[in-house]
RNA sequence: GGGCCGGUGGUCUAGCCCGGUUAUGACGUCGCUCUCACACAGCGAAGGUCGGGAGUUCGAAUCUCCCCCGGCCCA
């Protein structure tokens, strides 16, 4: 099927469609291994988007992309191949990076098949990887303008660093995880005072120690304010200085200030220009500052610290306590404050305009945009964008030998630049005018430098200008709720810094696949199984209809097994109706007006589901419309309408004129059409594969979705509950009666409503005699319809 | 501590925004049944008073307030 649809090319973009454009800005998934349940449910998930948007006649734009920059990799690498990084050529450790990528992203490009992503096409052209010479060459030309237009500088300021990592990294790569901790007391003397008692967790900072911080109520320390405090073992002098910040239940109520300790430390230091002293080095290491603990890992730092405070009694209690460490989200391990040379990229000054654009944007749903609301609120600080790593798209910086100024290359067409081991495009320095030469910058940006101008790359930015004139502002960005402080949040940002424009036109944001107690599903945990054994069991369709319709968008998936076996039940049950209807051939058209009664009834039923469903498959939320069209055809269409015609299609007996048998294959034909659409992009195989059986070889993906249709009208609908109900009662009487379900019933007697069922219903249950109304004579068996006081009478075959 | 989301039969889910007779559906369970597409089926049955409490109302799962529980994000 498959194969067929891209020898086809059914899902190629065309750029010079006169149809109105639509670009999925698909996450390019991040290499690192084989692919989880929750992203296989993620990209079907996507994939319906773009389907059923393609079925509203637009032109999509759907770009296979892979993300293949940054630091897992290098850290793969380093541990599967016993390298480190910086100790490596770097040029052989980027080798060993792109050769474990391309493995991974043949495991993962096979995986996208077989789930049936309609991507434009698995070829290299029309996709993208952002470790690309033009991607990053598009990046880096992004980065050239922002600094052209100033919102680059440089800083020398503590940063998260991870040590794992050897690098800097943002506030949004920072997690944070709750640990036991031991709350440690100490005494600091003050002169001509009782000494006063320091609660803290991080003893081994003690040398970095600013300040000694109480809060201005709190009555045990009023007379302490003002003076100074001698800090144990380093014999710092340090102020006591009153402020609300210290709160006055945890530990003694006062609390020492030490460079770098965290966010409030730094901000303290800040606020009462205390002059920092770095106590940890990049490495991981006490520094100098830290006299004889210099040299020290921090840990050993703290055990010695601890034991020598204890030795000279300045340490009187020691107490469990929770302490939020903070992580660096990739490498899960703690990071430290520690101040370095970075690039910054401005971003609070932008943070009012993209309020306005998080408020006037379409969010599906809609309440997901409050999530990037209260993160835009609470960005405070600029965007540290260099990173000291390798696989990455590295900083188009050069340094001149003369005046070490920075030089950037002239902006215009893209260009991949590698300072690390390129000469510059240039080789006069426009500041000093010396032609001494320059070095290169070795740093690389942020990952998210790159990732945050995807929906700019796939519209051509950078490299097609005549395409993305086409193209911006029909973007659609799908991604999970997890990544908004990130991944949407830097592209709105970087977009509006180039363009000044919203970057989406929609944002579809979507919850979290986790297993069936509600947790979130990691290897770690082993709670997440890989999910390709399940679709080969169960099927690609099963799969991806599970994804939608196991709950709505934005809400978390649970996944279960036996669930994910009941979807493809329906599979099966779906390809069983169309064996059926595939008995009787298509009539030549017969106008509406035409169709018997009850074939209209059929229709305007099938016409009702689709009523009901657009307005949900139009916000891209397929949950309600997957229960629906399931329930549609298995309650209604398979139950009732198909052993209803039965009758009549046969015909076996003559009963029924050829006009009406052709109105009831025509019927079914008509029906089984409109569903086969309105599952397309769900189910993409099943539907495809019947639908070039039964209707057009050129297959189902090409053909727009079912629109309510306005002359499909019929009041009978009014009364389906009825027939329903009247056709459980024939079925509850036989069952009671222990008659066969093809018995046949001398009379009957049913509700006046039901008359133009009549024929149908009297062909189905067998009826010799079906009057309306209530019998006249005695001797029927009276039937309470089930939930109801309706009742039908029949007469029991004499047998 | 703040924000967001959620707490409906054994499990999961709809309904709640725009309050009104017996609360939707699925999975599971239990009976019965080969009925010319389907036993990955059909028919039928049992099972919930909607996290707890108070209030508004003629009437609340649906509105208001408080509390409890879970998840995610953030301080």
């Amino acid at each position: 099927m498959l194969d067929l649809w891209f020898k086809e090319n059914t899902y190629a973009f065309n750029p010079e469609s006169e149809k109105p454009f639509y670009t999925v800005d698909t996450p390019p998934p991040y290499l690192s291994g084989p692919m989880h349940v929750g992203q296989v449910i993620h990209y079907t998930q996507i994939d319906i988007n773009a389907r059923f948007r393609r079925m509203q006649g637009l032109e999509v734009n759907f770009p296979l992309g892979i993300d293949r920059n940054g630091l897992p990799v290098e850290v793969r690498v380093e541990r599967e191949l016993g390298l480190k990084m910086h100790e490596t050529p770097r040029a052989h450790f980027l080798e060993k990076c792109k050769e474990t990528l391309d493995q991974d992203e043949e495991i993962v490009v096979q995986g996208f098949k077989r789930l049936g992503i309609g991507f434009n096409t698995y070829e290299e052209e029309g996709s993208y990887r952002t470790d690309s010479p033009r991607y990053r060459a598009v990046t880096q030309a992004t980065f050239i303008e922002i600094w052209n237009k100033g919102l680059v500088y440089r800083d020398y300021r503590p940063n998260n660093w991870c040590f794992d990592c050897g690098t800097t990294i943002a506030d949004a790569e920072v997690e944070y995880s709750e640990r036991p901790t031991t709350l440690y007391y100490l005494y600091f003397n003050v002169d001509e005072k009782d000494p006063i008692k320091i609660a803290t967790t991080r003893p081994e900072l003690l040398c970095a120690c600013g300040a000694v911080f109480i809060h201005p109520d709190d009555a045990r320390y009023r007379e302490y304010t003002g003076k100074r405090a001698k800090v144990p073992l380093f014999d710092l002098d340090v102020p006591i200085i009153e402020s609300t910040t210290a709160q006055m239940e945890f530990g003694t109520g006062a609390l020492m200030v030490c460079s770098y300790g965290d966010q409030a430390d730094i901000m303290a230091f800040r606020d009462f220009a205390l002059k920092p002293i770095a106590a940890i080095s990049p490495d991981g290491t006490m520094t100098d500052a830290a006299g004889e603990y210099s040299g020290m890992r921090i840990e050993d730092a703290r055990k010695e610290i601890i034991k020598d405070l204890k030795e000279k009694g300045l340490l009187y209690k020691e107490e469990a306590s929770v302490q939020r460490v903070p992580l660096c989200w990739r490498s899960k391990t703690p990071i430290e404050f520690i101040a370095m040379e970075e690039y910054y990229i401005k971003q609070t000054d932008f943070v009012e305009d993209l309020l306005e654009i998080a408020r006037d944007g379409t969010f599906f749903p809609s309440h997901h945009r409050q999530v990037l609301i209260d993160w835009l609120n609470r960005v405070t600080v600029d965007w540290p964008v260099s990173r000291r790593r390798y696989y990455g798209t590295e900083l188009p910086i050069w340094y001149c030998n003369s005046c070490n100024e920075p030089v950037l290359p002239e902006p215009g067409e893209p260009r991949y630049y590698q300072p690390w081991r390129e000469d510059p495009p240039f080789s006069k320095c426009p500041n000093c005018k010396s032609d001494e030469g320059f070095t290169g910058e070795v740093r690389t940006f942020d990952t998210w430098m790159d990732s945050s101008i995807s929906g700019l790359y796939v519209a051509g930015y950078g490299y097609n200008d005549n395409l993305f004139k086409k193209l911006f502002g029909s973007v659609m960005r799908p991604q999970g709720k997890d990544i908004v402080r990130t991944w949407l949040y830097y592209s709105l940002l970087r977009t509006y810094q180039l363009l000044e424009k919203p970057a989406f036109r929609e944002m579809w944001i979507s919850g979290h696949v986790v297993d069936e107690k509600g947790e979130t599903m990691s290897k770690s945990k082993g709670n997440s199984p890989p999910p390709m054994p399940f679709v080969e069991k169960y099927g690609a369709d099963a799969m991806r209809f599970f994804g939608v319709m196991e709950a709505g968008l934005g809400s978390d998936i649970r996944f279960a097994e036996d669930r994910l076996a009941g979807v493809s039940k329906f599979i099966t049950k779906l390809w069983n109706v169309a064996r059926f209807i595939s008995m009787f051939p298509v009539p030549e058209r017969i106008d509406f007006k035409n169709l018997t009664p009850v074939d209209q009834w059929i229709l305007a039923e099938t016409n009702q589901l689709i009523e009901k469903i657009l307005p949900d498959c139009d916000v891209l939320d397929f949950h309600r419309p997957s229960m629906e069209i399931r329930g549609f055809t298995w309650n209604l269409f398979a139950d009732h309408i198909i052993e209803m015609l039965k009758g009549r299609c046969f015909n076996t007996e003559g009963g029924f004129s050829r006009e009406e048998q052709e109105s009831a294959w025509f019927a079914f034909h008509e029906a089984l059409n409109v569903l086969l659409k309105a599952l397309a992009p769900i189910t993409p195989y099943i539907t495809d594969k019947i639908y070039r059986e039964l209707y057009d070889k050129k297959g189902i993906h090409g053909e727009l979705y079912p629109s309510v249709q306005n002359e499909w009208k019929s009041k009978l609908t009014e009364h389906t509950d009825m027939l329903l109900k009247t056709n459980s009662g024939f079925w509850k009487f036989k069952r009671e009666n222990e008659l066969s379900l093809r018995q046949g019933l001398p009379e009957a007697w049913i509700s006046k409503d039901l008359k133009p069922w009549a024929r149908d219903l009297q062909a189905m249950h067998g009826i010799e005699k079906l009057n309306l109304g209530e019998p006249t004579e005695e001797g029927l068996v009276k039937v309470t319809l089930p939930e109801s006081e309706d009742v039908i009478f029949i007469r029991a075959p004499s047998s």
